[in-house]
DNA sequence: CCGTGGTGTTTACACTGCTTACATCATAAG
DNA sequence: CTTATGATGTAAGCAGTGTAAACACCACGG
């Protein structure tokens, strides 16, 4: 197999393929199961318990792995945002993602977070610290914790408001016009 | 017996019971079965089904009884908030209604909705018209409703922040004044 | 008094997560 | 080259789940 990770014994990578799977599943379908993540890959269903101690933990890598691409996205353009517009756009961004893959998002934030799951409580804390410290650098005033907070869950809530169906809009650019509109409406 | 409900054929109030069943696990577990809350009722495994289509016409059933309690406690002190202090109330309450009861919120907020539940659409529907109505009142510029949306989604994020621990707080008091103070830093 | 239809039961099936015991096989020591 | 070893995957099985039929009950209207 032509693999990168350093091919182990028997299927090549299997845990980075159970996680594929996985999230496969997740971002077609509704629900994912150790069963069919296992025969997906072509392999016997309790196989998984070698990488994963439990299902919630498969779930957890495929989380952090989502708190890995945002983390990315955000980052992609350059640095941090220097300015207010730039700042909108991180936020247009992180309702993009949220609604480009529901599922995802839902597993990300919306089950109980399990502080044992290291990988992933680093992950999300990657988003985390990216997200305070690029509204401190914009917003060097006296409430600017607070105002940091503010907007991150602005962006938080209208990502999963949008998600819900509670907003809705006709197209992505309309959507990212309302996300502006809305963060602006705030600074 | 003196349910209060009319008194049905075989045990009074099957489908009130059932959803008080689930209501009562999902608070104090996690997940919660039909088969369990048909066993905590005394019914058959089966039973449910009379009532309910689906394992999730019963979680919509909990989740729009979650959005009408939390409807009545944002109305509760008295009518809609008339000044902006009123309004960092209306935003604790909302935040303590999360940390209060956090497997109910998820499920109100942090599943898919399936747009035929119409008694669960119709109560997250009343809360969102709450507050709509409320921040329209409140702010009546020029953007008043990006700035409403913006509000609801802060408030929103801030819930969900707090109930997956990315914020914390050491104690009630102090988790109310955070949620104040953030809001307050935005208008 | 008796049918009828709403209500709950029985039985059964396919599926899930998970445990325990077992088979395989790449690697490293002899 | 042989062989012990430990990581990796398998086989078999248990308890519990959601769901679908077919069936039994029983308050109510005729």
């Amino acid at each position: 197999m032509s693999t990168s990770s350093a091919g182990t014994y028997h299927h090549g990578d299997l845990r980075a393929a159970l996680v594929a799977a996985a999230r496969r599943a997740l971002e077609s379908g509704e629900t994912f199961s150790l069963r069919a993540v296992a025969r997906d890959v072509g392999v016997s269903p309790t196989a998984p318990y070698r990488h994963f101690a439990d299902r919630d933990a498969l779930e957890s890598a495929v989380a952090a792995e989502g708190f890995r691409d945002l983390r990315a996205l955000l980052l992609s353009d350059d640095e941090l945002p220097a300015t207010r517009a730039a700042f909108l756009e991180f936020a247009v961004v992180y309702v993009d993602f949220a609604v480009a893959h529901p599922s995802l998002f839902r597993v990300m934030f919306g089950r109980e977070c399990d502080n044992d799951a290291d990988e992933r409580v680093r992950a999300a804390a990657a988003v985390h610290e990216l997200l305070t410290r690029s509204t401190a650098s914009l917003f060097p005033d006296r409430d600017a914790e607070m105002l940091g907070t503010g907007l991150w869950s602005a962006t938080h809530g209208l990502a999963f408001l949008f998600l819900d169906g509670k907003l809705r809009a006709a197209s992505a650019e309309d959507r990212a016009r309302r996300v502006r509109a809305t963060i602006a409406a705030l600074i």
